[in-house]
DNA sequence: GCTAATTCCGACCGTCATGGTCAGAATTAT
DNA sequence: ATAATTCTGACCATGACGGTCGGAATTAGC
């Protein structure tokens, strides 16, 4: 239950586009350097994100990427989509899900509760934009982390 | 983004116990046999179970296993974390997380999306209990499949 | 006490996705 | 021409995952 580090490289490098977003394109040289990420694997993260059509590309010397659409219309749930496909729980809940391979169909308990996740994990994705993630940033350093994790206490 | 085969074969047990729950212990043999599910590899399953404290052994002839706890009082979460660890879409975000290991530390973009997401699934699974897992399982039956997620005329 | 049914335990293993590298071709500004 | 880029495909190492195996310990029933 965890987000791959792929998508997670992948949201950084978008979140660097969408901070250039306005200013010419960005190179993949450049975003590697400012997140400390490998630039031979961010070259291949750019290329799920262009035919994904998240971004544009400019080839030569002063080419890099640019965000296909405004950082406002792009959300966190595009991206990790487009890098890592569908996030689904368990098979069944997928959209390509062919109904009945699972030979456990309607006696299944459980199907109910993977729905509920994958429509709670789609929720949050989803409605988070790269324009609000570069802006919460901003917010950080406002903010005072008070109640990180409010766990521990029922398990 | 999805849950191990690991914790999902877990719930199915722990299904099956909740549903034995009362009429004594329940052995993986049995339990082998009405999910499908590869004995040996239960066993393993099972022993995790215990150690987590969520189901009690009983050895030799009549063995098997029991609830700890009556099916109301187990939530999914439980399950989950005790065979799969803590779920936690990236490491900033685990309660075993070092401050400052990152070294992202504010300036992460994204750390409280993730956060947000944490406690979105974490919330899911928590209010989801064995006993409501397998009370659905009735409702199911009943309920005609009418509106939820017209997705492949599922299952 | 023997036997069969079980839990228990540790070791082992093949496969696959992941994270990552590399070499080189294509493109383009200077 | 050269240097900076994107683009592409192949390659690779590691680890987690799902699973097996052999055998020891325990216990009910005969």
């Amino acid at each position: 239950m965890r987000v791959s580090s792929k998508a997670h490289y992948g949201l950084r490098m978008m979140t660097e586009f969408a901070r250039a977003y306005g200013t010419g394109p960005l190179s993949i040289a450049e975003v590697a350097r400012v997140e400390h990420l490998p630039l031979a694997y961010l070259e291949q993260l750019a290329g799920q994100l262009r035919r994904g059509g998240l971004v544009e590309s400019t080839r030569g010397v002063h080419g890099g990427y640019t965000l296909a659409r405004a950082p406002e219309l792009i959300s966190v749930l595009e991206v990790v989509h487009t890098v890592e496909g569908e996030v689904s729980p368990v098979e069944c809940v997928s959209s390509d899900y062919v109904a009945g391979s699972c030979g456990r169909d309607g006696e299944c308990a459980s199907r109910g509760l993977w729905l509920r996740l994958k429509e709670s994990i789609d929720a949050v994705l989803r409605q988070t934009t790269l324009a609000e993630l570069i802006h919460d940033q901003s917010l950080l350093a406002a903010m005072a982390p008070s109640d990180p994790h409010p766990e521990a206490s029922h398990d």
